[in-house]
DNA sequence: ATTGATCAGTTGTCCTACAACCTGGGACTA
DNA sequence: TAGTCCCAGGTTGTAGGACAACTGATCAAT
C-alpha cells in the first residue's frame, strides 16, 4: 500500500454528531427549540441510544446544545449570534464560510529553508531539516482579514504537493499526505506592528490578534506551526466557553 | 426554603470527570501515559461503564485526554505547557491559580447606574432596570495583568451581596445569589488605547487582549456581561483547539 | 386561586453482550 | 539471525433492554 489514506474511518457517535451540528447551523432546529427525543434520533439514524448520546454530548461540550435531564435537549440561543467558535478545529477557509462570506486567499510566497532556532523547538526537529514556508493572505468577500505565516516540516512533501498547497485548503493538502492535525495548543496575543503583512492593501492601522499555535498529529508529533494575524475588527472571533 | 442554593446536584459522569481532570493536572497521570481502563475506573469510582465513558469524553473534548480506539486513554503531552484553556468557563482567579501563581484582586469602583443603550441590548434589560458596574484590577503574583469592567443586573442583589462582591471571587458572589453562568458567548479583539485601566502601575504600552463575554444562565439569560482587557504579554491566554 | 398528587415523557445510569481494533509475543519462514 | 505472519488477550465502540431520577402538564381537592 502507498500513502495510506488516513481513512474516512471516523466513530459512529462523531458521524451523527457533525450531521446533528450541520442540521443545527443550517436552521433545521431553531434557536431555542427542543431536538427529537434521544429514542427518537436512535429510530431515525438506525443506532442505539449510546451512540446518540455520544453525539449529543459532544454537541454539548461545543455549546451548540443544552440537554436537561427529564425535559430534553435543546439547541442553545445565543440570541441569533454567529455560533461557531474557534475551539473547534476547522481550517480558517471553513469558518469563514460558515459566517457567511466568501473566503478567498493570496498566496505570498512558498520557499523551503532552514528553520529558526525557535521553529525547529516548537516543531521538534533536527536543525537539519527544512520547513516549507507559507504565507498568505485571507480574504473574505475580496477584503484581506488575515495575514498567515505557516510551516510545515519538509520531509515527505512531495513537489506536487507543493504545487497543490498553492492552491486549495493547506488542511486538505496535509491530509492528503497524512498529516492530520487533530489538535493545536494556541496563543492569543494583541499585536500591533507595520511588519505584519504585505503588498498595497495592508490595513493602515497595524493592530492585529496573533493566533500562534502548533497543530498536533493524533500521536502528539508536531505537524504545523503557524501564526495567523488577523486584522482587527475585521473578523469576529468568536469563543464558545461552557462548563 | 430561603435563597435556593443552586444544589450541587451535578450528573456522576461530571463529577468523576472533574476528578480525573484534577488527578491529571495534580500529575498523578503523567503526560502521555495510559489512564486505567475503563473497566478499572468502574471499580475505582464504583459506577458503570457507561458513567465511565461520559467522563471520558467530557476529557477528551476538553483537549486533556486522547481515547484510542482498541488500545486506551492517554493523557495528552503538549510538551509540558500548561493545558488549561480559556474555552472552560472557570473565574480568572482559578486560571491564575492553576498556572501557578498567587492571584489578587483590586477594586477601583462600584456603583449602581443606568446602562448604556449596548449594555441594555446585550443584557437584555429594560433602559430603566438599573446595573452593577465593577471596576477592579486583577493580579498575578502582585503584578496587574488585566482591568476587568464587570456589568450585573442590579435587580436581585442586596447591599450586604453587593459588599460581598468586594471581597471573594465575583462567581462566588454570583453564585449566592443563583445566577449561574454556564455559557459565555466571547468576542476577542486586539486594543491600543490609553483609556484603559487607572493608577499608577496602568502599562506603559496601552496594548491589550480584549475578552469581551456576555454570560448566560441555564435558561439563556444573560447574567453578566464583562470586560476583561489583558496586558498583553503577562498573561499566556492559552487557547485548547480540538477535533 | 393555590396546593398537591398523579402520570406520561425524557434523560441519567446500570447491566450484559458482542464487534472492532490494537498490541505484543510466538511460531514460522527465508 | 532477521523478518514475516498469525493469534490471543486486552481495550474501546456499539447494541439492546431495564430501571432510576427528573420535568412538565393535567387534574382533583382544598
Amino acid at each position: 500500500m502507498s500513502s495510506r489514506s488516513t481513512g474516512a474511518r471516523v466513530s459512529l457517535g462523531r458521524e451523527i454528531a457533525e450531521d446533528l451540528r450541520r442540521r443545527i447551523v443550517d436552521g433545521e432546529f431553531a434557536p431555542g427549540s427542543r431536538l427529537p427525543s434521544e429514542a427518537d434520533l436512535c429510530s431515525h439514524y438506525r443506532v442505539s441510544r449510546v451512540t446518540v448520546r455520544t453525539a449529543a454530548k459532544a454537541l454539548e461540550s461545543q455549546g451548540l446544545v443544552d440537554i436537561r435531564h427529564g425535559s430534553g435537549m435543546y439547541v442553545v440561543d445565543f440570541g441569533g449570534q454567529i455560533r461557531s467558535g474557534v475551539q473547534e478545529l476547522r481550517s480558517i477557509t471553513e469558518t469563514i464560510r460558515e459566517m457567511g462570506m466568501v473566503p478567498g486567499m493570496e498566496y505570498h510566497s512558498i520557499q523551503r529553508r532552514r528553520p529558526t532556532e525557535e521553529e525547529s523547538v516548537r516543531l521538534h526537529l533536527d536543525s537539519e531539516e527544512e520547513v516549507l514556508d507559507l504565507q498568505r493572505a485571507i480574504t473574505a468577500d475580496e477584503e484581506i482579514v488575515a495575514y498567515s505565516y505557516d510551516l510545515l516540516p519538509a520531509s515527505g512533501i512531495t513537489d506536487e504537493v507543493e504545487k497543490s498547497l498553492g492552491e486549495g485548503s493547506m488542511f486538505a493538502a496535509m491530509d492528503r499526505i497524512g498529516l492530520v492535525p487533530v489538535r493545536a495548543l494556541a496563543e492569543l496575543h494583541a499585536v500591533n506592528s507595520r511588519d505584519v503583512g504585505w503588498g498595497r492593501n495592508r490595513p493602515a492601522s497595524g493592530l492585529y490578534l496573533l493566533l500562534d499555535q502548533v497543530h498536533f498529529d493524533r500521536s502528539g508529533t508536531p505537524v504545523a506551526y503557524s501564526k495567523t494575524y488577523f486584522v482587527e475588527g475585521r473578523f469576529q472571533f468568536v469563543l464558545v466557553r461552557t462548563r
